[in-house]
DNA sequence: GGTGATTAAATGCATCTGCATGAAATAGTC
DNA sequence: GACTATTTCATGCAGATGCATTTAATCACC
């Protein structure tokens, strides 16, 4: 039996895409028009810098980000041609690999978390209470849990983002 | 002067992202596996059926939807190729032209409306209350000023997304 | 009413994405 | 240890997207 949401839901719904789609657009012209590359470079610097060693498998990598198998294998062929990370072999299990940050990839990542953070700081924080953010944050929680959630860790110098 | 966002902020700019991402995924997957288009199609032709005579130039359908020009173009293209819209030439400007929605697009419109209720319902309704709802639509609106805010009408009978 | 700027829409091209599949290594089972 | 199933990663292909440019018509202004 389908039930229709109430118009307050709907009209949740309908905010929650559109707010997102603005504020990630602003968020990733601001990163683009610093001359830096996508978000998604980004999060799987940060993901890599703060692995143990600087390096992960790229199965971890694709978990921690949310993203498909094949998106992962194609982001970290493009961050090994820009040379920001460097594939190495898995002696333990050799189907895999490893992938680890190389210096330049540390700086690049330190770098655009400048741009980054000033954006987030300009299209969300400047709009918003600390106490606002926070029940921002419960309400957004709230819809989450139902697809398995990986719990954000506190944000020290970088976000994660999608 | 580059002012860094707080961790509040951060952390709402995190779960915005990510929650959004999760629940349209969750959302596009059910209409996808009932055998329905893309949400945008359902937009477009939802746009369509409330124009005063179900037909409307694509700049508006791409102010409405807030889709770059060449993405409205093609939107219609596909649209027009499963009979879903038609075009019709505009007398009085011809440079421009008419997108008119058929019978068949009216029926999915209503078809999809559906699914993508029971959607809404089951991702956004089931997990918020009413006035948790009106809550998150509050915040969510203050992020959204920034860039232009297209006042979003009340859902009666079908929502817009994005 | 002629000229340059502006607007409406389409499209060529490079890139990106999703999907399915492939190839190679390991794990599990008897 | 042979055989199948599973895991890890890459890739071919079709379709989608972003960007820049093109074409055509209208507008604005003198």
């Amino acid at each position: 039996m389908k039930r229709k949401p109430s118009t307050e839901a709907t009209a949740a719904w309908i905010r929650l895409m559109r707010v997102q789609s603005r504020v990630l657009d602003a968020v990733e012209q601001e990163l683009k028009k610093a001359g830096y590359p996508p978000l998604a470079w980004y999060d799987a610097l940060l993901e890599l810098s703060r692995a143990p060693s600087g390096e992960m498998r790229p199965v971890e990598l694709e978990k921690q980000m949310l993203i498909p198998q094949y998106s992962t294998s194609r982001l970290i062929d493009r961050l090994v041609d820009e040379g920001l990370a460097a594939r190495r072999e898995c002696k333990i299990d050799k189907r895999g690999q490893f992938v680890e940050i190389t210096e330049a990839g540390r700086e690049l990542q330190k770098k655009m978390w400048n741009a980054y953070s000033a954006a987030i700081e300009k299209h969300v924080g400047s709009k918003l209470s600390d106490a606002d953010a926070v029940r921002l944050c419960g309400l957004l929680d709230r819809l989450g849990c139902s697809c398995g959630e990986a719990p954000v860790l506190a944000a020290r110098d970088g976000a994660p983002a999608r």
